[in-house]
DNA sequence: GGCAATGATGTAACCGTTTTCATTTAAACA
DNA sequence: TGTTTAAATGAAAACGGTTACATCATTGCC
């Protein structure tokens, strides 16, 4: 690999002025320029950009925790980012982490150890060892979609309180009253942010919260399925099911078909995200649809921000929802 | 940031001591590896990585192209890239390129400025150019899933011809013998493949094959939507769909129901893929299994054989696939 | 023509590691 | 104790750029 001593032989110049070619072109006289560009074509010099990222100690590199790459609202995000990512002349290192906290506390040293310049993580759990943590202050970081609200780094997140409230509403208006819910991990803040939401809608309607009609899931299609099952065989069977998300009430669908039980007209259902296959499921789910790509954009601009020292205290930035009506929910019966 | 020096001076040694006691403990007696140690952790060292890579050359990352990661195949795909890498001690740097040959030729610099060791491209097509190719022969890249196999790169793939003869098989064997067929781009060799595999079982049942009943496509759900609108519309409709992908096949099944044609009864429709949706659709879809994870796996680790020179001639890898029948097939009607 | 100001180019230090080679220290042996 | 050998350590170069500073050449002006 010619490096830029092999140019400024071959154009009998000094490594500076081919540095300054490439960097400041006014800098060198027409001439000179001329002969250097020819030296570069000739030996077919590729500026080393590990030297570059080295010798600037900017590797202009940012790594995304993102709890896992295979969740559809997840890649809508990472769309966002890498747009914006280039826009600003970065990079995005992808790590799926898989909700484990060593792996992500394994890529969140890439920023400890010069490998990148900040990090933007996707889930409600804060990646740092007391190891990154120590004298300097805080490591470049930014807090998006799954939130830990502390106040210690910026925040890209949905009012997902007020969504719920807006979703159950949606439910309530069309009669129901028995609205059972398929919640994410418990550990997730999201999960306690939607189910407050519900509760405040609940309670503004007068309809006293029942327990039972709360049902566990991960958010994947699985877990949904497992819950429609269940709920297709409770006794007194609530007339809609608000899902947290997408995923989720696409499972519990299918449960509810092979239980018999028809959508919306015996039980309706609701998700949550929005995912490109929401719309072609049957019926056509009614949803919340959130700014995926813009929280990815939103996020990396802010970690951008931090990193130019544009920013003193962190900010904390609620990005807008939309309910999305479509056919899975009706009326409720009787 | 501490560095090396930093520890040196505080143990009372000099830096290669410190690199010695961190790269090869056993080259340093047990006192000085003690003070040396307990140095790091005064001090609060990280190693610049940054400057390691540089240093040796090596910066252990690997490029991916991938035409989109909301795609849920190439996330599995991703998935498994993501995990062979972490295991030889790599990093995946993930771009989105949107099956775009510029944004492809822009990621693949990166190998060409030694910002990264090697190539992963998921579509069928040469991301490189000529300033790439030149004097030293080839940039180590492998070429995955959707290929071109010039033999210039190693190659992994499946028997797209094969697992769509078998697919065709077993709607031929339902008694189905008029078969539409929703494509792919016709830019990807997949596509030519799977079309080749289809006509290939025709010919092996005697049915003439009918170009009027392929339809175009993309891979996304609208487009299979589309294609299954102007299907239902027909007059003398196919009794089966064979779609490219799953998505396709969900989007046209959706366009089927809104037609009122009920699937399996009035029209079969097969998928390709076997996305995790793909089993929680109404009805569960009828499609060929990939092994996404090993596809991702088997790419890097052969990238991986590339760059260490353990690999002379290009090989060609193809994976297995598997007919997983759900219950979107049936016997045709009449 | 002589001097100052400006523009063009070169020299060399620097970024943080690793590693070769030289040197010092310790151990082993007679 | 003196000599040989092995082990431990240090000094310095190297990786490939960028850039502050020094130097040299050119131009403008009196």
């Amino acid at each position: 690999m010619a490096n830029i001593r092999d140019v400024a032989d071959s154009a009998g110049v000094s490594v500076a002025t081919v540095s300054r070619t490439l960097q400041q072109p006014e800098r060198v006289s027409p001439k000179t320029r001329n002969k250097v560009m020819a030296a570069v074509q000739a030996v077919g010099y590729k500026p080393n950009l590990m030297a570059v990222k080295f010798r600037s100690g900017k590797t202009h590199n940012l790594v995304v925790l993102v709890p896992t790459v295979a969740n559809v609202f997840f890649a809508r995000v990472i769309s966002g980012m890498q747009e914006a990512a280039a826009e600003l002349g970065y990079s995005i290192l992808l790590a799926n982490t898989l909700g484990n906290s060593e792996i992500e506390n394994h890529y969140a040293k890439m920023v400890s150890t010069s490998q990148a310049d900040g990090l933007i993580q996707l889930r409600a759990n804060n990646p740092l060892d007391a190891s990154m943590i120590n004298d300097h202050g805080l490591l470049p970081m930014v807090n998006a979609c799954e939130v830990i609200d502390d106040g210690q780094y910026p925040v890209v997140s949905l009012d997902n309180r007020a969504a719920a409230k807006a979703m159950t509403e949606h439910l309530i208006s069309l009669g129901h009253s028995r609205i059972a819910m398929i919640k994410g991990p418990n550990s997730s803040p999201l999960t306690q942010e939607r189910l407050m939401g519900y509760k405040d809608a609940l309670a503004q309607a007068n309809i006293v919260f029942d327990e039972s009609l709360l049902f566990p899931g991960d958010f994947t299609l699985q877990a949904g399925y497992n819950a429609g099952e269940s709920i297709s065989r409770l006794e007194n069977r609530p007339s809609a099911v608000f899902c947290e998300n997408d995923e989720t009430a696409i499972g519990a669908m299918q449960a509810f078909k092979q239980a018999n039980l028809h959508v919306p007209k015996d039980i309706s259902v609701a998700g949550f995200d929005d995912i490109a296959f929401s719309a072609f499921v049957d019926p056509p789910l009614t949803t919340i649809a959130q700014p995926a790509e813009e929280f990815g954009r939103t996020a990396v601009t802010l970690l951008v921000d931090v990193l130019n020292g544009k920013i003193r205290k962190a900010p904390k930035v609620i990005m807008p929802f939309e309910l999305i009506v479509r056919e899975s929910t009706g009326k409720a019966f009787g």
